[in-house]
RNA sequence: GCCGGGUUGGCUGAGCGGUUUAGGCGGCCGCCUGCAGAGCGGCUACACGGGGGUUCGAAUCCCUCGCCCGGCUCCA
Protein backbone atom coordinates (compact mmCIF):
# COMPACT_ATOMS: atom_id res chain seq x y z
CA UNK A 1 0.00 0.00 0.00
CA UNK A 2 1.51 3.37 -0.83
CA UNK A 3 1.62 5.94 1.62
CA UNK A 4 -1.13 8.42 2.03
CA UNK A 5 -0.10 11.00 4.35
CA UNK A 6 -3.33 12.64 6.06
CA UNK A 7 -3.17 16.38 7.15
CA UNK A 8 -5.56 17.33 9.52
CA UNK A 9 -6.13 20.93 10.87
CA UNK A 10 -4.64 21.45 14.45
CA UNK A 11 -6.82 23.54 17.05
CA UNK A 12 -4.13 23.73 19.20
CA UNK A 13 -1.48 24.78 16.44
CA UNK A 14 -3.88 26.46 14.46
CA UNK A 15 -2.30 25.13 11.30
CA UNK A 16 -2.17 21.55 8.93
CA UNK A 17 0.09 19.16 10.49
CA UNK A 18 0.42 15.86 9.04
CA UNK A 19 -1.38 13.26 10.69
CA UNK A 20 0.36 10.44 13.00
CA UNK A 21 -1.22 8.59 15.40
CA UNK A 22 0.66 7.33 18.47
CA UNK A 23 0.46 3.58 17.91
CA UNK A 24 -0.20 3.40 14.65
CA UNK A 25 -2.00 1.83 12.85
CA UNK A 26 -4.81 2.29 15.45
CA UNK A 27 -6.15 5.89 16.48
CA UNK A 28 -8.46 6.63 19.41
CA UNK A 29 -10.59 9.23 18.79
CA UNK A 30 -13.19 10.82 20.87
CA UNK A 31 -16.18 13.81 19.90
CA UNK A 32 -18.44 15.33 22.10
CA UNK A 33 -21.90 13.59 21.73
CA UNK A 34 -24.99 14.97 22.48
CA UNK A 35 -26.51 16.25 25.76
CA UNK A 36 -29.70 14.32 25.27
CA UNK A 37 -32.57 16.80 26.60
CA UNK A 38 -34.53 16.98 23.02
CA UNK A 39 -34.90 16.11 19.68
CA UNK A 40 -31.42 16.40 17.62
CA UNK A 41 -31.31 19.00 15.03
CA UNK A 42 -29.73 19.58 11.90
CA UNK A 43 -27.15 21.53 12.98
CA UNK A 44 -25.79 18.86 15.67
CA UNK A 45 -26.58 16.29 13.27
CA UNK A 46 -24.05 18.38 10.95
CA UNK A 47 -21.12 17.86 13.72
CA UNK A 48 -21.40 13.97 14.36
CA UNK A 49 -21.65 13.66 10.37
CA UNK A 50 -18.50 15.33 10.27
CA UNK A 51 -16.96 12.95 13.09
CA UNK A 52 -18.43 9.87 11.34
CA UNK A 53 -17.04 11.22 7.77
CA UNK A 54 -13.29 11.61 9.42
CA UNK A 55 -13.68 8.33 10.73
CA UNK A 56 -14.63 6.62 7.55
CA UNK A 57 -11.78 8.47 5.95
CA UNK A 58 -9.52 7.29 8.69
CA UNK A 59 -10.53 4.05 8.16
CA UNK A 60 -10.17 3.50 4.54
CA UNK A 61 -6.43 4.57 4.85
CA UNK A 62 -6.05 1.33 7.11
CA UNK A 63 -5.95 2.99 10.51
CA UNK A 64 -7.82 0.98 12.62
CA UNK A 65 -9.85 3.54 14.79
CA UNK A 66 -11.55 3.32 18.14
CA UNK A 67 -14.11 6.16 18.69
CA UNK A 68 -16.03 6.99 20.73
CA UNK A 69 -18.67 9.23 21.68
CA UNK A 70 -20.38 10.33 25.20
CA UNK A 71 -23.75 10.48 25.84
CA UNK A 72 -24.35 13.57 28.46
CA UNK A 73 -27.54 12.56 30.29
CA UNK A 74 -26.57 14.59 33.65
CA UNK A 75 -26.65 17.96 33.87
CA UNK A 76 -28.92 21.21 34.23
CA UNK A 77 -31.17 21.05 31.21
CA UNK A 78 -31.51 17.16 31.62
CA UNK A 79 -33.00 17.47 35.18
CA UNK A 80 -34.94 20.54 34.83
CA UNK A 81 -36.93 19.51 31.73
CA UNK A 82 -37.14 15.62 33.16
CA UNK A 83 -39.10 17.16 36.54
CA UNK A 84 -40.69 19.42 34.05
CA UNK A 85 -42.35 16.34 32.16
CA UNK A 86 -42.90 14.15 35.06
CA UNK A 87 -40.43 11.97 34.27
CA UNK A 88 -37.62 10.68 35.96
CA UNK A 89 -34.30 11.55 35.02
CA UNK A 90 -33.57 8.01 33.31
CA UNK A 91 -36.83 7.59 31.80
CA UNK A 92 -36.11 11.55 29.98
CA UNK A 93 -32.44 10.71 28.78
CA UNK A 94 -33.01 7.23 28.12
CA UNK A 95 -36.19 8.52 25.27
CA UNK A 96 -33.73 11.23 23.73
CA UNK A 97 -30.67 8.70 23.50
CA UNK A 98 -32.98 6.57 21.40
CA UNK A 99 -34.19 9.50 19.57
CA UNK A 100 -30.88 10.50 18.65
CA UNK A 101 -29.37 6.73 17.96
CA UNK A 102 -32.13 6.47 15.62
CA UNK A 103 -31.06 9.68 13.85
CA UNK A 104 -27.56 8.14 13.86
CA UNK A 105 -28.62 5.37 11.85
CA UNK A 106 -30.79 6.92 9.39
CA UNK A 107 -28.04 9.30 8.11
CA UNK A 108 -25.73 6.34 7.82
CA UNK A 109 -23.36 7.85 11.11
CA UNK A 110 -22.30 4.48 11.73
CA UNK A 111 -22.49 3.49 15.59
CA UNK A 112 -18.98 4.63 18.00
CA UNK A 113 -17.28 1.73 19.61
CA UNK A 114 -18.64 3.08 22.72
CA UNK A 115 -21.60 5.92 23.35
CA UNK A 116 -20.74 5.73 27.41
CA UNK A 117 -23.14 7.60 29.58
CA UNK A 118 -22.00 9.97 31.90
CA UNK A 119 -24.07 8.72 34.79
CA UNK A 120 -22.34 4.84 34.27
CA UNK A 121 -19.06 7.00 34.93
CA UNK A 122 -19.54 8.40 38.36
CA UNK A 123 -17.30 6.61 40.68
CA UNK A 124 -14.41 7.30 37.73
CA UNK A 125 -15.07 10.58 38.28
CA UNK A 126 -15.32 11.14 42.18
CA UNK A 127 -11.64 9.00 41.81
CA UNK A 128 -10.64 11.66 39.04
CA UNK A 129 -11.35 14.60 41.15
CA UNK A 130 -10.05 13.54 44.48
CA UNK A 131 -6.68 13.24 42.09
CA UNK A 132 -7.31 16.92 41.39
CA UNK A 133 -7.73 18.21 44.78
CA UNK A 134 -5.19 15.67 46.80
CA UNK A 135 -2.57 17.64 43.95
CA UNK A 136 -3.93 20.81 45.21
CA UNK A 137 -5.43 22.03 41.31
CA UNK A 138 -8.60 21.71 43.06
CA UNK A 139 -10.94 22.85 46.49
CA UNK A 140 -13.60 22.01 48.04
CA UNK A 141 -16.23 25.22 48.24
CA UNK A 142 -19.63 25.84 49.98
CA UNK A 143 -21.37 24.35 46.92
CA UNK A 144 -19.17 22.17 44.76
CA UNK A 145 -15.59 21.47 44.11
CA UNK A 146 -13.78 23.87 41.44
CA UNK A 147 -10.50 23.53 39.64
CA UNK A 148 -8.49 26.30 40.32
CA UNK A 149 -7.09 27.46 36.94
CA UNK A 150 -3.58 29.39 38.75
CA UNK A 151 -2.62 26.36 38.72
CA UNK A 152 -2.30 25.49 35.32
CA UNK A 153 0.26 27.67 33.15
CA UNK A 154 -1.09 26.45 29.78
CA UNK A 155 -5.13 27.24 30.51
CA UNK A 156 -6.17 29.42 27.61
CA UNK A 157 -3.73 28.43 25.27
CA UNK A 158 -6.25 26.33 23.32
CA UNK A 159 -8.85 28.60 22.54
CA UNK A 160 -6.43 31.73 22.19
CA UNK A 161 -8.68 33.39 25.58
CA UNK A 162 -6.39 35.68 27.20
CA UNK A 163 -8.37 35.35 30.83
CA UNK A 164 -6.76 38.90 32.03
CA UNK A 165 -8.02 40.54 28.81
CA UNK A 166 -11.46 38.87 28.47
CA UNK A 167 -14.33 41.22 29.48
CA UNK A 168 -15.98 40.51 32.70
CA UNK A 169 -19.37 39.44 31.32
CA UNK A 170 -22.26 40.86 33.50
CA UNK A 171 -23.26 36.87 34.02
CA UNK A 172 -19.44 35.72 35.02
CA UNK A 173 -18.90 38.44 36.91
CA UNK A 174 -22.35 38.62 39.22
CA UNK A 175 -22.21 34.60 39.55
CA UNK A 176 -23.46 33.46 42.60
CA UNK A 177 -21.30 30.33 42.77
CA UNK A 178 -19.23 30.36 46.15
CA UNK A 179 -15.25 29.95 43.90
CA UNK A 180 -12.34 31.74 44.57
CA UNK A 181 -12.03 32.92 40.91
CA UNK A 182 -15.04 34.01 38.74
CA UNK A 183 -13.31 31.67 35.82
CA UNK A 184 -12.36 28.45 37.81
CA UNK A 185 -14.99 25.81 37.10
CA UNK A 186 -16.75 23.01 39.09
CA UNK A 187 -15.94 19.71 38.85
CA UNK A 188 -18.40 18.13 41.45
CA UNK A 189 -21.68 20.32 42.73
CA UNK A 190 -23.66 19.60 45.44
CA UNK A 191 -27.11 18.85 45.23
CA UNK A 192 -29.53 20.98 45.24
CA UNK A 193 -32.96 20.61 47.99
CA UNK A 194 -34.84 19.50 44.44
CA UNK A 195 -32.22 17.22 43.07
CA UNK A 196 -31.99 15.40 46.57
CA UNK A 197 -35.77 15.06 46.43
CA UNK A 198 -35.95 13.77 43.46
CA UNK A 199 -33.10 11.27 44.25
CA UNK A 200 -30.86 12.76 41.33
CA UNK A 201 -27.34 12.43 43.64
CA UNK A 202 -24.24 9.94 44.29
CA UNK A 203 -21.90 9.60 46.82
CA UNK A 204 -18.48 11.26 47.17
CA UNK A 205 -15.88 12.45 49.48
CA UNK A 206 -18.35 15.93 49.76
CA UNK A 207 -21.12 14.60 50.20
CA UNK A 208 -24.25 13.97 47.71
CA UNK A 209 -23.92 15.53 44.48
CA UNK A 210 -22.98 15.20 40.96
CA UNK A 211 -20.30 15.85 38.49
CA UNK A 212 -19.86 18.89 36.26
CA UNK A 213 -20.05 18.79 32.95
CA UNK A 214 -16.59 19.18 31.77
CA UNK A 215 -15.15 16.31 34.13
CA UNK A 216 -17.14 13.51 32.20
CA UNK A 217 -15.17 14.42 28.83
CA UNK A 218 -11.86 13.72 30.40
CA UNK A 219 -12.79 11.10 32.19
CA UNK A 220 -14.41 8.33 29.90
CA UNK A 221 -12.09 9.50 27.49
CA UNK A 222 -9.27 8.69 30.06
CA UNK A 223 -11.19 5.25 30.77
CA UNK A 224 -11.63 4.00 27.64
CA UNK A 225 -9.20 5.11 24.99
CA UNK A 226 -5.77 6.16 27.60
CA UNK A 227 -4.48 9.24 28.95
CA UNK A 228 -3.02 10.47 25.44
CA UNK A 229 -5.77 10.06 22.43
CA UNK A 230 -5.23 10.82 19.32
CA UNK A 231 -8.22 13.01 18.35
CA UNK A 232 -10.26 14.54 20.16
CA UNK A 233 -13.16 16.71 18.12
CA UNK A 234 -16.41 18.89 18.71
CA UNK A 235 -18.66 21.61 17.77
CA UNK A 236 -16.64 25.18 17.42
CA UNK A 237 -18.78 26.26 20.71
CA UNK A 238 -16.62 23.72 22.82
CA UNK A 239 -13.22 25.20 22.18
CA UNK A 240 -14.27 27.21 25.39
CA UNK A 241 -14.53 26.65 28.12
CA UNK A 242 -15.14 22.95 27.63
CA UNK A 243 -11.93 21.54 25.62
CA UNK A 244 -10.06 24.19 27.17
CA UNK A 245 -11.13 23.14 30.89
CA UNK A 246 -10.68 19.50 30.15
CA UNK A 247 -7.15 20.09 28.72
CA UNK A 248 -6.35 21.68 32.24
CA UNK A 249 -7.81 18.74 34.17
CA UNK A 250 -6.32 16.06 32.44
CA UNK A 251 -2.80 17.50 32.11
CA UNK A 252 -3.27 18.36 35.32
CA UNK A 253 -3.57 14.96 36.68
CA UNK A 254 -1.53 12.90 34.00
CA UNK A 255 0.90 15.05 33.64
CA UNK A 256 1.36 13.89 29.51
CA UNK A 257 -0.17 15.86 26.65
CA UNK A 258 -4.05 14.54 26.56
CA UNK A 259 -5.14 15.09 23.16
CA UNK A 260 -2.48 15.37 19.78
CA UNK A 261 -4.72 16.53 17.35
CA UNK A 262 -8.12 19.14 18.34
CA UNK A 263 -10.61 19.28 15.79
CA UNK A 264 -14.06 21.69 15.53
CA UNK A 265 -16.51 21.38 13.26
CA UNK A 266 -18.21 25.04 12.67
CA UNK A 267 -21.74 25.77 12.98
CA UNK A 268 -24.81 25.33 10.49
CA UNK A 269 -26.35 28.54 10.42
CA UNK A 270 -29.81 29.10 8.82
CA UNK A 271 -30.62 32.71 7.13
CA UNK A 272 -26.96 33.32 8.24
CA UNK A 273 -27.09 33.32 11.68
CA UNK A 274 -26.39 30.36 14.03
CA UNK A 275 -28.88 27.83 14.45
CA UNK A 276 -29.82 27.13 17.75
CA UNK A 277 -33.04 26.10 20.29
CA UNK A 278 -32.45 29.52 21.75
CA UNK A 279 -33.19 31.58 19.10
CA UNK A 280 -36.07 29.52 17.42
CA UNK A 281 -34.89 28.95 14.39
CA UNK A 282 -34.04 25.65 14.40
CA UNK A 283 -34.60 22.88 11.87
CA UNK A 284 -35.14 19.71 13.03
CA UNK A 285 -34.08 16.58 11.89
CA UNK A 286 -37.67 14.76 11.27
CA UNK A 287 -38.64 18.43 9.28
CA UNK A 288 -36.38 17.49 7.03
CA UNK A 289 -37.52 13.70 7.05
CA UNK A 290 -40.80 15.35 5.65
CA UNK A 291 -39.38 16.48 2.59
CA UNK A 292 -35.93 14.73 1.89
CA UNK A 293 -34.08 11.94 2.23
CA UNK A 294 -31.17 11.21 4.67
CA UNK A 295 -28.82 11.05 1.53
CA UNK A 296 -29.97 14.38 0.49
CA UNK A 297 -29.34 16.03 4.41
CA UNK A 298 -25.68 13.91 4.22
CA UNK A 299 -24.76 15.14 0.51
CA UNK A 300 -25.97 19.05 1.61
CA UNK A 301 -23.68 18.85 4.72
CA UNK A 302 -20.65 17.45 2.65
CA UNK A 303 -20.85 19.63 -0.05
CA UNK A 304 -19.10 22.10 2.74
CA UNK A 305 -15.80 21.25 4.51
CA UNK A 306 -16.21 20.66 7.81
CA UNK A 307 -14.70 23.33 8.95
CA UNK A 308 -16.07 26.19 7.05
CA UNK A 309 -19.68 27.70 8.12
CA UNK A 310 -22.55 26.13 5.94
CA UNK A 311 -25.94 27.95 5.68
CA UNK A 312 -28.84 25.70 5.87
CA UNK A 313 -31.96 26.56 2.78
CA UNK A 314 -34.24 24.92 1.48
CA UNK A 315 -33.07 25.46 -1.76
CA UNK A 316 -29.83 23.92 -0.88
CA UNK A 317 -31.59 20.93 0.28
CA UNK A 318 -33.49 20.43 -3.21
CA UNK A 319 -30.36 21.38 -4.72
CA UNK A 320 -28.52 18.17 -2.87
CA UNK A 321 -31.69 15.64 -3.40
CA UNK A 322 -31.46 16.84 -7.30
CA UNK A 323 -27.71 15.82 -7.50
CA UNK A 324 -28.06 13.10 -5.17
CA UNK A 325 -30.53 11.66 -7.28
CA UNK A 326 -28.36 11.84 -10.26
CA UNK A 327 -25.63 10.24 -8.26
CA UNK A 328 -27.82 7.34 -7.56
CA UNK A 329 -28.71 6.38 -10.96
CA UNK A 330 -25.85 6.25 -12.07
CA UNK A 331 -25.98 3.26 -9.57
CA UNK A 332 -29.38 1.89 -11.30
CA UNK A 333 -27.93 2.25 -15.07
CA UNK A 334 -24.76 -0.11 -13.99
CA UNK A 335 -27.25 -2.36 -12.52
CA UNK A 336 -29.05 -2.51 -15.96
CA UNK A 337 -26.36 -3.01 -17.89
CA UNK A 338 -24.80 -5.69 -15.73
CA UNK A 339 -27.59 -7.41 -16.38
CA UNK A 340 -27.92 -6.69 -20.03
CA UNK A 341 -26.90 -8.32 -23.04
CA UNK A 342 -22.58 -9.46 -23.49
CA UNK A 343 -22.31 -7.69 -26.53
CA UNK A 344 -19.17 -6.21 -25.55
CA UNK A 345 -16.52 -8.28 -25.01
CA UNK A 346 -13.62 -6.18 -26.33
CA UNK A 347 -11.07 -4.17 -24.01
CA UNK A 348 -10.37 -1.14 -26.88
CA UNK A 349 -10.38 2.61 -26.56
CA UNK A 350 -13.90 3.09 -24.92
CA UNK A 351 -12.90 0.73 -22.18
CA UNK A 352 -9.37 2.18 -21.42
CA UNK A 353 -10.60 5.90 -21.25
CA UNK A 354 -13.22 4.88 -18.59
CA UNK A 355 -10.89 3.36 -16.14
CA UNK A 356 -8.17 5.88 -17.07
CA UNK A 357 -10.76 8.51 -15.71
CA UNK A 358 -12.11 6.61 -13.20
CA UNK A 359 -8.64 5.60 -11.26
CA UNK A 360 -7.87 9.63 -12.22
CA UNK A 361 -10.72 10.28 -10.14
CA UNK A 362 -9.93 8.40 -7.19
CA UNK A 363 -6.73 9.02 -7.00
CA UNK A 364 -7.64 13.20 -6.84
CA UNK A 365 -10.46 11.93 -4.81
CA UNK A 366 -8.13 10.35 -2.30
CA UNK A 367 -5.59 13.63 -2.10
CA UNK A 368 -8.36 15.59 -1.35
CA UNK A 369 -9.72 13.34 1.34
CA UNK A 370 -6.52 13.34 2.76
CA UNK A 371 -5.86 16.85 2.78
CA UNK A 372 -8.02 17.97 6.02
CA UNK A 373 -11.06 15.74 4.60
CA UNK A 374 -11.27 18.30 1.87
CA UNK A 375 -14.99 17.03 0.48
CA UNK A 376 -16.50 19.60 -2.10
CA UNK A 377 -12.80 19.32 -3.70
CA UNK A 378 -13.52 15.09 -3.57
CA UNK A 379 -17.35 15.72 -4.72
CA UNK A 380 -16.10 17.29 -8.05
CA UNK A 381 -14.14 14.28 -8.85
CA UNK A 382 -16.57 12.01 -7.57
CA UNK A 383 -18.77 13.49 -10.16
CA UNK A 384 -16.06 13.07 -13.05
CA UNK A 385 -16.31 9.42 -12.29
CA UNK A 386 -19.75 9.36 -12.21
CA UNK A 387 -20.13 11.24 -15.50
CA UNK A 388 -17.06 8.97 -17.02
CA UNK A 389 -19.57 5.67 -16.35
CA UNK A 390 -22.92 7.40 -17.68
CA UNK A 391 -21.15 7.89 -20.80
CA UNK A 392 -19.87 4.72 -21.39
CA UNK A 393 -23.03 2.74 -20.79
CA UNK A 394 -24.43 4.82 -23.47
CA UNK A 395 -22.56 1.94 -25.45
CA UNK A 396 -22.34 -1.62 -25.17
CA UNK A 397 -20.41 -2.36 -21.83
CA UNK A 398 -17.72 -4.77 -21.44
CA UNK A 399 -18.97 -6.18 -17.93
CA UNK A 400 -15.67 -6.14 -16.45
CA UNK A 401 -14.27 -3.31 -17.27
CA UNK A 402 -17.62 -1.41 -15.95
CA UNK A 403 -17.83 -3.82 -12.61
CA UNK A 404 -14.26 -2.24 -11.97
CA UNK A 405 -15.30 1.19 -12.55
CA UNK A 406 -18.17 0.92 -10.32
CA UNK A 407 -16.30 -0.87 -7.68
CA UNK A 408 -14.42 2.21 -7.59
CA UNK A 409 -17.62 4.43 -7.47
CA UNK A 410 -19.30 2.31 -4.76
CA UNK A 411 -16.11 3.12 -3.21
CA UNK A 412 -16.16 6.58 -3.29
CA UNK A 413 -19.66 6.78 -2.31
CA UNK A 414 -18.69 4.73 0.75
CA UNK A 415 -16.19 6.92 2.11
CA UNK A 416 -18.99 9.51 1.86
CA UNK A 417 -21.40 7.68 3.50
CA UNK A 418 -23.37 7.52 0.77
CA UNK A 419 -25.44 5.05 -0.83
CA UNK A 420 -24.98 2.14 2.04
CA UNK A 421 -27.00 -0.93 2.16
CA UNK A 422 -30.11 0.42 3.88
CA UNK A 423 -31.71 -0.89 7.01
CA UNK A 424 -35.19 -1.01 7.00
CA UNK A 425 -37.60 -1.58 4.87
CA UNK A 426 -37.21 -0.76 0.70
CA UNK A 427 -39.21 2.54 0.33
CA UNK A 428 -39.76 2.13 -3.15
CA UNK A 429 -40.69 -2.05 -2.93
CA UNK A 430 -42.94 -0.86 -0.49
CA UNK A 431 -44.70 1.21 -2.49
CA UNK A 432 -45.06 -0.87 -4.89
CA UNK A 433 -46.41 -3.62 -2.83
CA UNK A 434 -48.83 -1.29 -1.00
CA UNK A 435 -50.73 -0.90 -4.12
CA UNK A 436 -50.37 -4.21 -5.48
CA UNK A 437 -51.71 -5.46 -1.95
CA UNK A 438 -54.37 -2.54 -2.45
CA UNK A 439 -55.27 -4.04 -5.26
CA UNK A 440 -55.84 -7.34 -4.01
CA UNK A 441 -57.66 -6.91 -0.75
CA UNK A 442 -60.08 -4.87 -3.28
CA UNK A 443 -60.83 -8.10 -4.70
CA UNK A 444 -61.40 -10.09 -1.68
CA UNK A 445 -63.47 -7.67 -0.05
CA UNK A 446 -65.41 -8.43 -3.85
CA UNK A 447 -65.24 -12.08 -3.35
CA UNK A 448 -63.17 -12.67 -6.12
CA UNK A 449 -60.86 -15.09 -4.41
CA UNK A 450 -59.63 -16.99 -7.79
CA UNK A 451 -57.69 -13.94 -8.81
CA UNK A 452 -56.44 -12.92 -5.20
CA UNK A 453 -55.13 -16.06 -4.17
CA UNK A 454 -53.67 -15.73 -8.12
CA UNK A 455 -52.42 -12.75 -6.85
CA UNK A 456 -50.53 -14.38 -4.16
CA UNK A 457 -49.31 -17.24 -5.93
CA UNK A 458 -47.79 -15.23 -8.33
CA UNK A 459 -46.01 -13.41 -5.62
CA UNK A 460 -44.59 -16.18 -4.17
CA UNK A 461 -43.28 -17.72 -7.25
CA UNK A 462 -41.77 -14.49 -7.57
CA UNK A 463 -39.93 -14.52 -3.77
CA UNK A 464 -42.40 -12.71 -1.91
CA UNK A 465 -44.72 -13.93 0.54
CA UNK A 466 -47.64 -13.01 1.76
CA UNK A 467 -49.68 -12.84 4.84
CA UNK A 468 -53.29 -12.01 5.63
CA UNK A 469 -53.23 -10.91 9.32
CA UNK A 470 -55.90 -8.57 11.35
CA UNK A 471 -54.39 -5.36 10.49
CA UNK A 472 -54.24 -5.91 6.87
CA UNK A 473 -51.72 -7.85 4.38
CA UNK A 474 -47.82 -8.32 5.22
CA UNK A 475 -45.17 -9.30 2.97
CA UNK A 476 -41.91 -10.32 3.30
CA UNK A 477 -38.54 -11.07 0.69
CA UNK A 478 -38.95 -14.85 1.18
CA UNK A 479 -35.37 -15.48 -0.64
CA UNK A 480 -32.84 -13.39 -1.75
C1' G B 1 -13.65 45.54 23.98
C1' C B 2 -10.60 40.89 23.03
C1' C B 3 -10.06 36.44 19.81
C1' G B 4 -11.40 33.73 15.33
C1' G B 5 -13.88 32.85 10.50
C1' G B 6 -16.08 34.61 6.03
C1' U B 7 -16.91 38.01 1.64
C1' U B 8 -16.18 34.43 -6.06
C1' G B 9 -21.50 33.85 -11.54
C1' G B 10 -29.22 32.89 -10.43
C1' C B 11 -27.87 29.30 -6.05
C1' U B 12 -23.70 26.42 -4.35
C1' G B 13 -18.55 25.74 -4.43
C1' A B 14 -13.10 25.20 -6.17
C1' G B 15 -9.03 28.41 -6.90
C1' C B 16 -3.73 30.26 -2.76
C1' G B 17 0.66 34.91 -8.93
C1' G B 18 0.31 33.38 -15.25
C1' U B 19 -1.82 27.00 -19.52
C1' U B 20 -9.04 27.07 -22.08
C1' U B 21 -9.79 30.05 -14.25
C1' A B 22 -13.10 23.42 -11.49
C1' G B 23 -17.36 20.68 -10.24
C1' G B 24 -22.59 20.49 -8.78
C1' C B 25 -27.71 22.58 -8.89
C1' G B 26 -30.82 25.64 -11.89
C1' G B 27 -32.00 27.52 -16.90
C1' C B 28 -31.86 26.98 -22.41
C1' C B 29 -31.07 24.01 -27.03
C1' G B 30 -30.30 19.35 -29.31
C1' C B 31 -29.87 13.61 -29.37
C1' C B 32 -32.31 9.25 -27.76
C1' U B 33 -37.53 7.63 -26.75
C1' G B 34 -44.53 5.35 -28.85
C1' C B 35 -45.04 8.82 -24.38
C1' A B 36 -42.61 9.80 -20.00
C1' G B 37 -38.26 9.01 -17.25
C1' A B 38 -33.14 8.13 -17.13
C1' G B 39 -28.83 9.14 -19.80
C1' C B 40 -25.70 11.68 -23.53
C1' G B 41 -23.99 16.25 -26.21
C1' G B 42 -23.89 21.53 -26.40
C1' C B 43 -24.92 26.36 -24.46
C1' U B 44 -25.75 29.79 -20.42
C1' A B 45 -23.02 32.30 -15.89
C1' C B 46 -16.05 34.91 -18.02
C1' A B 47 -17.94 36.73 -11.51
C1' C B 48 -14.14 37.56 -7.80
C1' G B 49 -17.11 43.41 -1.32
C1' G B 50 -14.86 49.01 -2.11
C1' G B 51 -10.27 51.78 -2.63
C1' G B 52 -5.01 51.98 -2.96
C1' G B 53 -0.33 49.44 -3.86
C1' U B 54 3.57 45.43 -5.34
C1' U B 55 4.32 42.95 -10.19
C1' C B 56 5.42 42.22 -17.08
C1' G B 57 0.94 39.94 -14.97
C1' A B 58 -3.58 39.39 -8.95
C1' A B 59 -9.64 36.46 -7.31
C1' U B 60 -4.79 34.89 -5.67
C1' C B 61 0.65 39.03 -2.21
C1' C B 62 0.68 43.93 0.90
C1' C B 63 -2.10 48.19 3.01
C1' U B 64 -6.76 50.28 4.05
C1' C B 65 -11.99 50.67 4.48
C1' G B 66 -16.72 48.10 4.58
C1' C B 67 -20.22 44.35 5.47
C1' C B 68 -21.65 39.39 7.53
C1' C B 69 -20.98 35.44 11.14
C1' G B 70 -19.09 32.98 15.45
C1' G B 71 -16.55 32.54 20.46
C1' C B 72 -15.63 35.26 25.14
C1' U B 73 -22.19 32.32 29.27
C1' C B 74 -25.33 26.12 29.20
C1' C B 75 -24.97 25.00 23.82
C1' A B 76 -22.80 20.42 18.16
Amino acid sequence: MREHPIRIYDTMTRRKRQFKPLNPPEVTMYVCGPTVYGEPHIGNLRTFTSGDLIRRWLTRRGYRVIYVMNITDIEDKTIRDSGAAGKTLREFTDHYTGVFLRGLDLLQIGRATAHPRATAYVPQMVEFISGLVEGGFAYEAEDGVYFDIDRFPGYGRLSGVDLSKTERTERVASDSYDKEDAQDFALWKKATPEELSRGIFFESPWGKGRPGWHIECSVMSRELLGETIDIHAGGEDLVFPHHENEVAQSESLTGKQFVRFWLHMRFLKVGGRRMGKSLGNYVSFDQILEKHSPEALRYFYISTQYRRPLDFTWQAMEAAENTVRRLGNTLDLVDDALRGPDDNLDYGEREDGLLKSVRAGEEAFGAAMDDDFDTPVALGHLHAVAGAINEYITGPANKGALAEAARVYRGMLGALGLFEERRGPDEAADRVMAAVLGLRDDLRKAKNYAFADMIRDRLTEAGVTIQDTAGGAAWRMSKG
